[in-house]
DNA sequence: CGCCTAGTTGAGGTAAGTCAATTCACGTGG
DNA sequence: CCACGTGAATTGACTTACCTCAACTAGGCG
């Protein structure tokens, strides 16, 4: 088990979201919201309003209290905790740029990594809506995000029923993520689990234009892989040298490059059902 | 790893909650809901309310509306399961009583088991608002449950939003359940890990009446231990002899006794923060 | 009675951990 | 400019926690 978190030696900050994606919301706002603020701008600085809206057709009202819970922007840098574990009535954050992770540390010192955040994701909204946080979030890169208050989205969820539900989606997204991650730890081998994180984590980057199938770029070391899939760093090493070998991926240079996709996706059992998402659910 | 489920020998129905906790909301409905149905009548039938009256105090109309959810009363027994994985578009239930566990099976025929389900909790909340279930859902013991639509679901969250924020909160209240989960398969030993978990078993039970420090009834057999933990069950009976001989806890006959409550929580490690819930959080 | 499932125990194998040494890239300060 | 420190990656040698296979007991039930 690796102890504590390293800065990474290398950032790799290509983070801005491609909009060639989810077409409906990007057609609803230029009808609807375009002279209010620039079109693009807000595409662009909301990689969150991408991702409810491919869930929930937002309203024109719905998309002003989204932009309104948009306050601070703040920016934190590697090793700067933005909500430490235990901590009371914190804020909740959406990521704008680079990546962040959620993790929490045990009492013999080690860390389990419980999830990666890219561009687009929340950060602690569980641990606003519990009231306490049950886990630290770190950033793993330079990040970027926009402060939302407790209150403020509290507030939103009464005066927006719909967009409480888009966010109960999002919720229920991440925990199918969180899923998804208990069974690797828990049933597939270090080799496969690697495999396997690596091709979800492509597959996640892919949907906010972020990556390809040929790969992605990749601000992890190896001690997060180790922490985050309950190996030992060591190990992940071995295992990387096994998949780069086999010539289904390489890890390297903070960038993951799919050698080949199918066979690896195919060693690794690999299907994301879970992930897709055929335009918006709730009309 | 086991392989498939095995109906268990013998079924332990002791799944009566206690009518003395959560007290304001009791109150509550007693003063403001008393003549409509039987009081004690709303919640013997519904732990659900319970639960989330615990985290907003809900108004009339809101009971209404969480009254109204509850149509149609079905009984399922072990093994035949409420919900199969890749199942598009099925009901949720709320569990009235017995036992159930979600559990995701993998191509190579392994089972992880991803959480167990006691009265008042949700099945398939998750599952219902993406749309697809990722895991598939099976009692443990011969169970009875309301069935919840989808679309009343959704249809009571736009006409009452604080309700869809008490599901948020009991969404989670869940979440987090299974990311301590993913934190003690990914870092714990057998030992503490399979300690922990009857810890934190015992933790929820007793929260809904249904378990003390002294221990509760337990209709699991050491297969379910096993996938749930990511070990074999021929470890999980290791392990349990070891935490017997060594007076901390015994799991026999259907039954947890915990020996030396204290030892076994230090042994453990155990800290039960996120379930902790002093009253209502939103007024 | 015999079958089935749950639980129990032993013997031996293996995946993954630990410890330790080495290399490399980068940054810093004398 | 080089010396030095540091974090990340790499590799080898050895240990161990947990798995697999297998045999056996005991209770429940048709």
């Amino acid at each position: 088990m690796a102890f504590l978190d390293h800065a990474p030696h290398r950032l790799s900050e290509n983070t801005r979201p491609q909009p060639d994606r989810n077409q409906s919301i990007v057609r609803f706002i230029r009808q609807n919201f375009a002279n209010e603020r620039g079109r693009e701008d807000i595409i662009e600085s909301q990689p969150l309003v991408r991702k409810l809206g491919a869930f929930v057709a937002l309203s024109e009202t719905e998309l002003c209290v989204l932009d309104g819970l948009h306050k601070r922007r703040r920016t934190f840098v590697s090793g700067r905790d933005l909500v430490l574990q235990g901590q009371l009535d914190h804020a909740a954050y959406i990521l704008i740029s680079g990546w962040a992770c959620s993790y929490k540390l045990l009492r013999t010192g080690q860390r389990q990594i419980i999830d990666f955040q890219v561009p687009g994701d929340f950060l602690g909204l569980r641990s606003v809506v519990l009231h306490i946080s049950d886990h630290s979030i770190m950033p793993v890169t330079k990040i970027e995000v926009t402060e939302v208050k407790a209150v403020h989205l509290l507030d939103a969820f009464a005066r927006t029923p719909r967009l409480a539900t888009a966010v109960l989606w999002a919720a229920s997204r991440d925990e199918a993520m969180v899923v998804e991650h208990l069974v690797g730890i828990g049933c597939r081998d270090a080799k496969v689990r690697v495999a396997h994180f690596l091709l979800e984590l492509g597959a996640r980057l892919t949907l906010v234009g972020m990556g390809t199938k040929t790969g992605f770029a990749c601000p992890l070391t190896q001690y997060h892989l180790a922490d985050a899939l309950g190996l030992s760093a060591v190990h992940v090493n071995r295992v990387l040298r096994y998949l780069r070998e086999q010539g289904l991926v390489t890890f390297r240079d903070d960038y993951v490059t799919f050698d080949n996709y199918d066979l690896l996706a195919e060693f690794a059992d690999f299907e994301l059902a879970y992930l897709d998402q055929a335009g918006p659910l709730l009309p």
